[in-house]
DNA sequence: AATAAAGCGGACATTTTTATCCTCTTGCTT
DNA sequence: AAGCAAGAGGATAAAAATGTCCGCTTTATT
């Protein structure tokens, strides 16, 4: 459905948002909502070096802000309820809507053969969908509704 | 959306249900509904050599039929509206739902995280618009709304 | 100022997808 | 039976996506 390039950088966005809205995370109790490659990388499980790469797309899409330097890291430039699932997936591996008929036949000029109809607008759906969704609706509240054992 | 092997195997399939539906087509006037691979890739405007492969595919797959030898070439193997936009899908390039989270967190062994279910259900989405479009519904009636000029 | 931590960016490697080519087999036609 | 048209299938190639490595720059800390 979509990349494994998008998908990386869903969970980065949804564990920085998730990291964002604790104030703490997995033991580690600086106040600084500041995630490393690293840390992201390890608690997405992702491999660090091409998340690296993927974060610094995100980052000059200004979704996320990095700060170089030790004690550096990447945090969310907005809050994640203003930003969507659709904005991280255009940034890094935007959804094609089909224009024309990739035929480019004549008859097909001011509207779409059946197939190509169908398929975009199957595609419709989906961007409709990721547009829907927020980073604030899919970052995780910890332990919830999970009992403390 | 779908990969180009998907894009190429349905327009092959949309243009043997259009032959199909007309008895001749683009000036033959053979009454027999075989296609070759070659008047395929011409009508599709695919690769040969690639189409070759995917046609080769779906023969296997039960989808259509080939017949070898001088006079040979491919032709449905059902009627058009037996056949969906799914099952042509799911031979070549099947659409992956998400069962389990990706990650493998214990906390997400029998709910997915947010964000999968999220991306599992536009899928379940676009797994059904797929299951309901028939070829039938896709194939073209030449000249259909348009006049002769 | 020196050191170390951490992001940046370019080059390279691997894997998957897409595409091509060539030979073999099948089966119609003469 | 010979010849030819056409699909089958293996080997190879090119392109794109994914993944790795390494040196450089930035910045906090000592």
């Amino acid at each position: 459905m979509i990349s494994q390039t998008a998908e990386y950088a869903l969970r980065a966005i949804v564990h920085l948002a998730t990291v964002a809205s604790n104030g703490d995370f997995e033991g580690t109790q600086s106040p600084v909502v500041l995630q490393t490659a690293q840390q992201i990388a390890t608690a997405t499980q992702v491999p660090l070096s091409y998340l690296s790469k993927v974060l610094q797309t995100l980052a000059r899409a200004g979704l996320i802000i990095s700060q170089r330097g030790a004690g550096g890291g990447f945090s969310l430039a907005r809050s994640p309820d203003e930003i969507t699932v659709y904005d991280v997936v255009q940034t890094v591996d935007p959804i094609q809507r089909i224009a024309s008929c990739p035929l480019g036949l004549e008859a097909h000029q001011d509207f779409l053969c059946p197939l190509h109809a169908r398929l975009d607008a199957a595609t419709a759906i989906v961007e409709q969908s990721f547009r829907d969704t927020t980073i604030a609706a899919l970052s995780v509240i910890p332990n919830f509704g999970e009992p403390e054992n």
